[in-house]
DNA sequence: ATATAATGTGTTTATTTTACACATTAAATC
DNA sequence: GATTTAATGTGTAAAATAAACACATTATAT
């Protein structure tokens, strides 16, 4: 750390100071987005593969530099936007990394953000260096520090899934609760018991019956549901309590 | 926003391209601080008066530049350093904020981060721009976006210590459940029923019994405690269940 | 028609949370 | 030094929640 040595001598406030906001005190930022999906019962993550030579043939997130006159969020919906063509996705932003040696081009600090998307719902657009999904069990050996920062944005959805209706992002519109299930075992890595999954969900009261039934499938079909949005947002938990 | 217009006509990695890296595309990056602390029974925040012409007279978090060749976290321990004297501090990063527009002198991206001090621990420094502890109570019309800044890191503690036993880092190493009590009681603004609160902490059995007792307390001593990091650190929980 | 492999449903038990009351102790007061 | 005071310290019963577990039902495939 850089800092044990300094004290304060003369102490300013940053934003009294317009002269440091300077060139020489600035530094590239980038975005980094984690877009997760989910197919064939799998969670999967978007990568990339790198060019640059020292990491050449790794896999890598998606991201791209901030603009000087861009939001840090229009960023992150920009690369979402060119690499899924899709506008209205869930995106959150989860953690900056800034270490100075973590990119090999000079300074980087890159802000990253988690993104759900529905496999559905866009056509991935291979334009060049092999745009893949990859189940994320396999995710290993990221290029630069992609694999701290992936795993931070995977426990992050682990996390916060528990808590906040996330995952429905990564559902069609319409879902079995067989399929809410598998998501959620997917994401979480772990089973659940089948009756009282239902019984969580059907208690919480956020499911719409469609009254249709799955169609195509190989056994006997289950019930269709949405999610109720709107009742959630009204009667979503405020909180709990301690627990540790 | 300013994603619509725009589509991925060529599509290249951020990370491909060195040249990017450039002044042109380099942005001022700083660090702000929300430092709790504990006092007199109530939660309380450092805060510095503001001299920028735009915001005078207004209440605003303590921060700085990073510099080029410095790490993220390190810049908040320097400033943390500076305005407290402490070195080991309880600091975790919260979000980054980027509006283009959030800071007068420029296009300034601040990376916001949460501390929680002792206020016994540490002599206030003032040396200028009245730094001061305020009540979080009475935060109100902070300069900047440091209003939103701070209310996201308020909310962010609140969660957090629930799940987490950060609490501590805000209170004497010896303490009472009284003591503790009064934190919770504070940070979440709720009144807890003492029986069940006791309860719950000796359940959780990560208190230590010091064998001593108050000194100096207007009514009958309660017995003062201390957090065992240790047990906590080798039994706390995995996690819990979907709960929203 | 039968076998299959899933869906759909309920009960029982254990655990956790909530609500609530009284005895105990040290300091302060008279 | 006896009394009052304002806390601490403890326990139990009821309610809510979570966990464990089994069987009937249905559409498909054979």
């Amino acid at each position: 750390m850089a800092t044990e040595t300094e004290q304060a001598k003369t102490v300013k406030t940053l934003h009294t100071i317009q002269s440091e906001v300077q060139s020489s005190n600035r530094i590239a930022l980038s975005v980094d987005c984690v877009i997760f999906g989910f197919d064939e019962d799998k969670l999967k993550v978007m990568l990339i593969r790198s060019d640059l030579k020292k990491y050449l043939g790794k896999w890598s997130l998606l991201g791209d530099l901030v603009r000087p006159d861009e939001d840090l969020d229009a960023a992150a919906y920009r690369i979402l936007k060119q690499r899924t063509g899709l506008s209205d996705v869930y995106l959150e932003q989860v953690h900056t990394f800034g270490s100075v040696g973590r990119h090999p081009a000079g300074r980087v600090v890159t802000v990253t953000y988690c993104s759900l998307i529905n496999v559905q719902h866009h056509k991935l657009k291979i334009l060049e260096n092999e745009l893949h999904w990859h189940d994320v069990k396999n995710v290993t050996d990221l290029a630069f520090d992609h694999q701290q920062i992936f795993d931070t944005c995977y426990k992050r959805l682990q996390k916060r899934i528990q808590e906040h209706p996330l995952g429905f992002n990564l559902l069609p519109k319409k879902f079995s609760l067989r399929d809410l299930q598998n998501l959620y075992e997917a994401i979480l890595d772990i089973k659940m018991d089948r009756r009282n999954f239902r019984k969580k969900f059907f208690t919480m009261d956020f499911l719409i019956d469609l009254d249709e039934m799955e169609q195509d499938v190989p056994h006997r079909p289950g019930k269709l549901y949405k999610f109720n949005y709107e009742k959630y947002e009204k009667k979503k938990k405020k909180w709990v309590g301690i627990d540790f």
